[in-house]
DNA sequence: TCCCGAGATGAATCTCATA
DNA sequence: GTATGAGATTCATCTCGGG
């Protein structure tokens, strides 16, 4: 993998020759990383096991079995053990950062609270915290929690003092409509295409990540030629999107089947032209907006009696967001179907609130949320 | 502030008399947590202060280069006063909590990350982390990183093994365009007449919540009559919106300006109809009703063939309210899942009777005795 | 070739009353 | 305490096969 039509990759071989750019290191991510010489590193992309701790099996409404996170390396015997593994990559990261150089980890709320205060403990200083929502989370089957649809990102300097991290503020805001780019990012979840397989067609590793976050991640704290370190590579997604846009990877990585596949797919990736490394473009979607929201913001308050448009039926609205009529409860499109006795009704323009003589159908008042929410990409 | 109104309210009184409901104890939060009796709070809401008066051992003192490991023994100092703050109001919350009560709690990366692992260690169990989008935050002046536009919850329960706490599955996906309600949230911040303000105009609070995102909060894992407790009650909004959500509320301030500031704003609220705040009985709670008894009252007499939704399977039905399927006999849940090959099936919904032409779910038939129970009751 | 429906699947700490 | 069994529970997206 060469770089030599890029200057600045040149110019960092140069300065830090027993560097093994763009290779994989097959082996214990402390033990490789203590190989590599000090502050010679741009960036670091961390992806640590997130200590899942399941019980038992879960399964689908379809009583399919969900494919769970069980494999050996993210398990732990405790907390404990968690924080010192953690505190242990954290430092062997930390010394071979250059001093302008950002960490960034992700995780979930099983792991990344431990991760944040340990490295908060060893003198690294929080930038930013990073929300990944996903479009398409796994749905939460029994009903009993939020669907947990977002990962946490940290993206943390070596220390309070450090200056001169790389941040690409005017790009990202001119990829962003011309706003400022906030810390929520969305993206779908890395799947079909994308996805890597295996020879037997199942999924080649449990938790691989988007290119588009990690595009997000480069494009945003780094620049071509600099040198960005993943010392849990996985399938590979950090050197690949490294390779697209330019910059020199190094990944560390202790299974050797996950390293193969990712020295192969990191191979068939075809970087992108100088000019086009500039920027990333940032897409935006139509947001979707909740009767709750509606409710919570006061815009129609609880108790507010919903009509159809010729006022011949007529619903409560509860603090929830909710319909009542009668003793029924349901969302404005169940109670709107039931008063009509028809299968489907979109509440949204079936429903409406009397302003003075007219009637306004409660559609309207989503665009005044929208019209906040358009900021939020 | 009375709720007698309130049956719920009224027996909640009778069950913990000492409990100050509807008040705000002036003092230092773990000192007036330790005066309430255990096991006697629904919700906890809290807010925690993350500068204290540790705000300047928090930041390096000067901006010099000093070697990392002395660095990080400063901020290892500072982080540990801050998290035994943390564990100390952590254990007094965790003291008066019921066992089927849960704590949410919300911070910035500059806290949220220490909260979180000193929840964990204490033995609090994480049922989501939820992420408050802002609509309108604050921008990043200096454009050096990303614009700090969330804020995070935790939602935790006392343990593991705590089971039976409050959320309101049905009644969130109901106001959510019937789709499962999700682990990020997205609302404005506070201010304009909602934002209150002191007697020279200014902000009375600095960091007072919007009321919306604690009406969320409230409605998803609390009922009715609930008593929940804000042990940083600041400006009180947690106050306000279980008033006008007909929940109670306790809370702790050691500030007496925000004590009388709270007290005068809650003085004001309106709470809302008890219709407008009346739970549906979520399906899991409703009266269960055996298949037996179906068939007992002649609504599916013995001998009627069932059938899946395809007429795939079927099966006949017995005297005694159990399915024949050949030489086998069950529940209709058995049944299902045999006929199927599957660990478990939800017979009410898979088995059908032939009604003309379409099939008609057995499910059907247990809404008309749950109405006559209700007739009954 | 295109359309449609069925099936599969994703970092998940996923029940609860009764005996 | 534990064991048992009723019965409640999913969204967006991609793949594949048949018409």
């Amino acid at each position: 993998m060469a770089f030599q039509r890029n200057g600045a990759a040149l110019a960092a071989r140069i300065d830090a020759p027993s560097l093994p750019l763009d290779t994989i290191l097959l082996g214990d991510c402390i033990a490789e990383l203590e190989k590599l010489p000090a502050a010679s590193v741009d960036l670091v992309f961390a992806d640590p096991p997130y200590n899942l701790q399941l019980q038992g099996d879960l399964r689908r409404p379809d009583q399919s079995l969900v494919d769970a996170v069980d494999d050996a390396w993210d398990q732990f015997e405790s907390f404990q053990a968690y924080d010192a593994f953690t505190r242990a990559w954290l430092l062997a990261v930390r010394r071979v950062l250059k001093p302008t150089g950002t960490l960034w980890v992700i995780g979930s709320y099983h792991n990344i609270f431990r991760v944040g205060a340990s490295l908060q403990d060893l003198g690294y200083w929080i930038l930013n915290d990073v929300v990944w929502r996903k479009t398409n989370p796994m749905p939460n089957f029994r009903g009993r929690r939020f669907t947990n649809a977002h990962e946490t990102m940290i993206w943390a300097s070596r220390g309070a003092d450090a200056k001169g991290y790389t941040f690409n503020y005017e790009a990202l805001k001119a990829g962003n409509e011309d706003l400022q780019p906030r810390s929520d990012w969305l993206f779908p979840i890395c799947s079909g295409a994308e996805r890597l397989k295996g020879l037997d067609g199942r999924k080649a590793h449990p938790t691989q990540k988007p290119e588009a976050l990690l595009a997000r991640v480069l494009l945003s704290a780094s620049k071509p030629g600099d040198v960005v370190l993943d010392p849990f590579f996985g399938s590979g997604t950090t050197g690949a999107v490294a390779k697209r846009l330019g910059r020199h990877f190094i990944g560390v990585e202790r299974d050797r089947d996950y390293a193969a596949a990712a020295t192969a797919r990191i191979a068939a990736v075809v970087p992108e032209s100088e000019e086009s490394i500039a920027q990333a473009p940032a897409k935006r979607e139509a947001a979707r907006v909740a009767f709750a929201t509606v409710v919570e913001r006061g815009l129609v308050p609880p108790g507010t009696r919903l009509t159809d448009e010729r006022g011949r039926h007529e619903a409560i609205v509860r603090a929830d967001g909710t319909l009542g009529f009668g003793a029924v409860i349901g969302s404005i499109h169940r109670i709107g179907a039931i008063v009509q006795g028809r299968e489907a009704c979109n509440g949204w323009t079936f429903w409406h609130v009397a302003e003075g003589r007219t009637l306004k159908p409660i559609d309207a008042f989503r665009d005044v949320i929208r019209a906040e929410g358009a900021l939020a990409g």
